[in-house]
DNA sequence: CTTCCATAGGTTTTT
DNA sequence: CCTATGGAAG
């Protein structure tokens, strides 16, 4: 077992490394180094049990998280990982997709759409079916649930009892699969079911995968879904060797299908299982832990687990309840300068964090006013915008000419007058000819069955598109540049948006098309996230899982927010609720602010706001309320101003230090000979000093 | 085809 | 309140 540094796990930690045979259940909590457990369980398997890279498959949740893990194995293994199964499931399914997806029927080099692109396409299908589009975003959630539930078309309508709605929605969802089809599209759902599919009708891949395949490692399985938990049972059916890490209390994304009861019956599923149960927590304050595991305690039907904490107990949980929302974000405002000046904290180390999106715009204000670097970690990633989504579609298509939903995106973007009247045409003809719509195209055109004003139109954009489509592409950025420069696209958008563009233009440099647009449809909004940058984070409860900081501010903490009005009356979702709150806890390091408001502005009308009651629910003896609010918050300031007159001192301003040199006051408090000035050296860091000690000049 | 107005709808969102 | 659509008018 040469020199694996196993002492730099706990015996806990060391348990779940250690147990390589059949079913293993990590009940992991929140801070406990689960993702240590994972990478040094990878490194073991690897180092010391021999197995090769392309022998282990390692599920993450986010492509952030797989890219971190590789890096981190990477570092104890020491040698080169190259070609590791590590992702998300998505992307690993892409992967044997690409492989094999002919054997059910689709072509290699299938596209895949995301939610937009689903929303459009269900779009259509409705106003085909003469069915109000407005039920489109309730459609798609529909669809995506029964497929994440392993439901089919045909299941689905064979076994509805007749309600007109079901029977709908059962036309809708048969449609839409046959659609996808067409265009040669795969949506999020299907990369996953199709894996399902091909395994399942294909003995000699299972045979091969789960060969291949000798251990399987889940990260967050509590937030796996069914679909994705048949995929494991498939994967590990012959050796049974699965290590799932997950966390029952953390388990946020039910309205996306995460199925909780993957984690709870997990040990019945896969029988003789063993659970190591990791409880130690590395990240907080006893305050901190002890609140949260009070909190949340309060939930039924939890795997049992007690975090206890070695730290020391730190400061007390901070609560207070203000007038209303601007007052809310003031104080946190205020508290966060307050913290930054003392010197103990970076901008960086400070998280808000919200159940609402639209809860971060009063935030944001008062933080500009105190002028304060943030960064809004929001949910509407770059890659959705319109701009950066047309660009993509036209490169879908250049690939992949049944893309029906690509073509129509561009067909007439920029506008080159090709009308409704003419897409109806195009449609018409496809249908009836059963072909695509651009060979559709291809044949209005060779028929010369429309006016030659229209033939003409026609003509030019399918010689762009073949023109694009001739040429053998280094990278995704010279296909990019060919489509720029062949489409005009760009004088036809705004000055921001042409930066957005140029912005998809520099990514797309040294990079296949092909991987480009795999990798482009499987981002998200955490995978931009910069952590380097020094600010304060803005984002939501549900963004925050995974995350850590040491200063950690949860916003609107009442009734109706959070716990959100809607989830009141249901007891399941009120449980997933509190989970909710219990990740935005169990965030902090060392500070935990909690507030709420009197009252609210929620859209246009304003609202009395009660308490969250999930507040309730931590032990006063964890709690301190803090009473004044920013009104009496403001005099406060004052007074402390006063005894900064009597020394040269003053905040922002440049001192000499003997052996640290120049750097910049950021805080001094304490008077005469217990005056202390906290200054901030560049490339050393925050110090406190005593004037009255150490010579301090003034420069 | 574009522009402009009315109206509806507005949790959370790892892929 | 604000924004994202969709229909009607230009």
């Amino acid at each position: 077992m040469k020199d694996f540094p196993l002492s730099e796990l706990n015996p806990a930690q060391q348990e779940a490394v250690l147990y390589c045979e059949g079913p293993l259940l990590v009940l992991a909590g929140a801070g406990s180094g689960k993702t240590r457990v994972i990478t040094y369980k990878y490194a073991y398997l690897k180092e010391a049990m021999g197995l090769h890279p392309s022998s282990i498959f390692t599920v993450t949740f986010t492509n952030k998280a797989a890219d971190e893990m590789k890096e981190r194995i990477f570092k104890i293994c020491k040698g080169t990982l190259k070609n590791p199964w590590i992702g998300t499931f998505h992307s690993l399914c892409v992967r044997i997709l690409r492989a094999h997806i002919e054997r059910i029927g689709y072509k290699k080099d299938f596209i895949i759409y995301d939610e937009d692109d689903q929303a459009g396409l269900i779009k259509r299908i409705l106003k085909d079916l003469n069915m109000h589009e407005a039920l489109c975003k309730c459609v798609v959630n529909k669809i995506s649930n029964l497929k994440s539930n392993l439901v089919t078309p045909e299941d689905y309508i064979s076994n509805i009892e007749g309600y007109e709605l079901e029977e709908r929605l059962g036309r809708i969802y048969m449609r839409y699969q046959t659609e996808l089809q067409k265009c040669n599209a795969l949506d999020f759902d299907d990369l996953i079911l199709c894996v399902i599919k091909l395994l399942r009708e294909n003995e000699d891949l299972l045979r091969r995968y789960s060969e291949q395949f000798r251990y399987i490692l889940v990260d967050e399985f509590q937030d796996t879904n069914k679909s994705q938990y048949e995929l494991l049972q498939l994967l590990c059916k012959y050796h049974g060797n699965i290590c799932a890490v997950g966390d029952d209390d953390q388990s946020i994304y039910k309205f996306r299908g995460a199925n909780v009861y993957n984690i709870l019956n997990f040990e019945k599923d896969f029988p003789k299982t063993k659970v190591v149960k990791l409880e130690q927590n590395y990240r907080s304050t006893k305050h901190i832990i002890l609140a949260s595991t009070a909190m949340i305690s309060k939930n039924p039907m939890r795997k049992s687990k007690t975090l206890w904490t070695e730290r020391d107990w730190g400061e007390k949980i901070f609560y207070c309840q203000l007038s209303n929302e601007e007052e809310e974000a003031k104080y946190i405002a205020k508290n966060i300068k307050e913290l930054y000046l003392k010197g103990d904290y970076e901008f960086r180390d400070f998280a808000i964090l919200y159940r609402l999106v639209l809860q971060a715009r009063a935030l944001e204000e008062a933080l500009r006013m105190e002028e304060i670097p943030y960064q809004v970690i929001s949910g509407v990633s770059f890659y959705h915008r319109k701009e950066i989504k047309d660009v993509l579609a036209y490169m879908r298509f250049i690939l992949n000419k049944e893309d029906n939903l690509s073509l129509m995106r561009i067909i007439n973007n920029p506008p080159r007058g090709i009308g409704a009247a003419a897409l109806s045409k195009i449609e018409n003809e496809a249908k009836k000819h059963m072909i695509s719509n651009y060979e559709a195209i291809k044949k209005i055109i060779k028929d010369n069955t429309v006016s030659d004003n229209l033939k003409e139109t026609l003509l030019s954009f399918t010689n762009i598109i073949d023109k694009l489509s001739e040429k053998e592409y280094q990278d995704a950025a010279s296909m990019i540049r060919d489509i720029l420069n062949l489409t005009g696209y760009l004088e036809e958008i705004e000055e921001d948006r042409i930066q957005n563009v140029l912005e998809l233009l520099s990514s797309a440099e040294k990079v296949s098309v092909r991987e480009f647009l795999d990798k482009v449809a499987l981002l998200s909004s955490v995978d931009t996230w910069e952590s380097r940058k020094n600010g304060v984070s803005l984002l939501t409860l549900h963004a925050a899982k995974g995350l850590e900081f040491p200063v950690v501010f949860i916003a609107g903490c009442e009734e109706g927010v959070l716990p959100y009005f809607k989830a009141l009356e249901d007891p399941v979702e009120l449980q997933e609720e509190r989970r909710l709150f219990y990740v935005g806890m169990t965030r902090a390091k060392n500070l935990l602010y909690i507030t709420s408001v009197r009252q609210r502005k929620l859209y246009s009308k304003v609202q009395k706001q009660e308490p969250s009651s999930f507040i309730k629910d931590i032990p006063p003896e964890y709690c301190t309320c803090i009473r004044k609010d920013y009104s009496t918050f403001t005099p406060d300031k004052k007074e402390s101003d006063k005894p900064r007159v009597k020394h040269p001192f003053v905040i922002g301003c440049k001192v000499k230090h003997p052996t640290w040199g120049v750097g910049v006051v950021r805080d001094c408090y304490g008077e005469g000979d217990d005056l202390k000035v906290v200054v901030n050296f560049p490339g050393i860091g925050v110090k406190k000093l005593a004037p009255k000690i150490v010579n301090l000049e003034r420069v």
